[in-house]
DNA sequence: ATAAAAACCGATTGCTGATCGGTTTTTTGT
DNA sequence: ACAAAAAACCGATCAGCAATCGGTTTTTAT
């Protein structure tokens, strides 16, 4: 098994978001912020944190008493392990259903992400066959 | 919201694989293949069917006295919903995300996978410029 | 020392997938 | 037509996990 049985909760991902647009926060800081949509206590944002961090998402820090958290990893990164959590249940290789994920996204992308992609794969490309030669 | 919350789990994914390799198939010949490896009454068998078929993932049709269940989508596109639900509740478009997955997974893809990408992204810029054209 | 703030702990709730056995319905073979 | 077999159907349990909270302990700052 590959064990990256990554989940997450609505919580969890609003606490992300949260962290990902301001670099670092302590839960009661959180909880300022959540609790304007969420009807929430503090303990609730607490337990949320904590999750994330038993789950490798989010670094502390203890600053004077209380928990500074921040992200571990960049919100894209985050999203590629969902999707390579998602993915990697099935038999084989995952590249059928990548590649399908993009064939719908790409009917909807436009050309500056389709550049960017293309340029994506020309490295790889280059990669590959200077692997060859070399 | 998207609505789009699709979610399998381990015996689900086994029985869609089953399913996506020969067709179609009853309860019983599902029990046979997947009793091998899960230790699993029919009646387990028979609650996954029934789970996979009020998700939407399953046709099934009634031949004499027994349900026969068919995929009602490729494997594919299954891979790509999973994809698509994992991804879409983060704020904003899923754009980033997907690139990220695949700037991961491009790391790993061999050529024929990258061709297969290449076609894929000239076919969506023909379309765009087309439609600009047009 | 004391009060406030935070961590920590444990408990509850709700959802969902996996699992099963028993009951009812339908089919089929004689 | 009837009995046996097969399948659907029903409901129940169990386990894991996210969300939720309040109470207790620990730590800090005045």
């Amino acid at each position: 098994m590959s064990e990256s049985a990554l989940n997450l909760g609505d919580l969890e991902i609003a606490v992300l978001e949260q962290l990902w647009a301001s670099g670092q926060m302590d839960a009661r800081a959180m909880h300022q912020r959540v609790c304007s949509s969420r009807r929430i206590s503090l303990s609730t944002v607490q337990s949320a944190l904590e999750r994330l961090y038993r789950k490798g998402l989010l670094v502390r820090e203890k600053v004077s008493h209380a928990y500074v958290y921040a992200p571990r990893m960049a919100r894209d990164e985050v999203m590629a392990r969902l999707v390579e959590a998602a993915l990697d249940r099935f038999d084989g290789r995952q590249a059928d259903g990548l590649l399908a994920a993009f064939a719908g996204y790409a009917e909807h992308a436009d050309e500056v992400t389709l550049d960017r992609l293309e340029r994506l794969i020309a490295a790889r490309k280059a990669a590959l066959s200077e692997r060859d030669d070399g």
